[in-house]
DNA sequence: GCGACAG
DNA sequence: ATCTTGTCGC
């Protein structure tokens, strides 16, 4: 059954200590595998792949977000300031765009590493809100369960919403990988297990570091992404479909779109506004 | 005091 | 994330 927690929503006035309370209690009820009738990778790029219902074909939405910043000084009286977010999502059907949408909120706390939902989650909720269409799946631009508190913003926006989500982060927040990320062949996966310094048992299977693309005769390299689930999906699952949606380039296609659209739609904010 | 960590 | 030139490789 669908049960979305809009009363675990991230509250930018909370204290620091708060919100590392409430993402314990949101890693508590996330769910790190797959739905029952688990989705099937395979059916996210190739329009002609059957899927096992034989139903329409899945929707996954990309979401990224970009800023409008002041750098001025002037006229902050009380120390907040001007800086808004903008998150786009571009949702797509059997390999097309079938929706775009953006919202733009006010900035109201710095960024702080393990607490980026409670800075970026208000406009991503927002946005998805302005969406038509009912995603069946969301990449998130960052951690899932690897996260401190295995709460990450593709886990918190999840578990809102209650839907199937997967964090997709260019650099590894925490954990630790099985073996050597040097120079990677394209569609290799290496573990990335607890540590630590994470709220799970040592060795526990967080996600993984996931090899989309690399060069095939030089002298430069190509980082991997560290995919780990969200919510309502499975480690093995989220490397799957973060592979097949990235064809030809680093990032998943719906990822790469809205963080391409998160750009052009900062621009017509910046003439369109005051 | 040191550690050092998504976007 | 954002601010930017140049450099590499396809």
């Amino acid at each position: 059954m669908m049960t979305p927690r809009p009363d675990l929503a991230p509250d930018a006035t909370l204290s620091r200590g708060e919100m590392e309370t409430l993402q314990r209690e949101i890693a508590d009820v996330a769910v790190f595998a797959d739905d029952d009738p688990p989705l099937e990778p395979e059916t996210l790029s190739n329009p002609l792949a059957a899927t096992s219902t034989g139903g329409e074909p899945p929707i996954v939405a990309g979401v990224d977000q970009s800023f409008l910043l002041d750098s001025d000084d002037s006229g902050d009286e009380d120390g907040g300031t001007d800086d808004r977010a903008l998150s786009a999502v571009v949702a797509m059907q059997a390999g097309e765009v079938i929706e775009r949408v953006f919202a733009v909120t006010p900035l109201e706390i710095p960024y702080i590493p393990g607490l980026l939902s409670f800075r970026e989650g208000r406009p991503i909720l927002d946005a998805l809100e302005e969406l038509s269409v009912e995603p069946d799946l969301y990449l998130f631009d960052g951690s899932g369960r690897i996260h401190f508190r295995q709460a990450g913003i593709a886990t918190h926006m999840g578990v809102v919403r209650d839907v199937p989500s997967i964090g997709v982060a260019k650099s590894l927040l925490c954990g630790s990988p099985r073996e050597d990320l040097e120079n990677l062949p394209a569609g290799t996966t290496i573990p990335i297990e607890a540590t630590d310094r994470v709220d799970a048992p040592e060795g526990t299977l967080l996600g993984y570091a996931v090899q989309t693309k690399q060069y095939e005769s030089s002298s430069r390299y190509v980082n991997p992404l560290y995919v780990s689930p969200g919510h309502r999906v499975g480690p093995e699952t989220a490397a799957e479909v973060v592979l097949a949606l990235s064809e030809g380039y680093k990032l998943p296609e719906p990822v790469r779109l809205a963080d391409s659209y998160a750009t052009e739609a900062k621009g017509e904010v910046v003439d369109g506004g005051e």
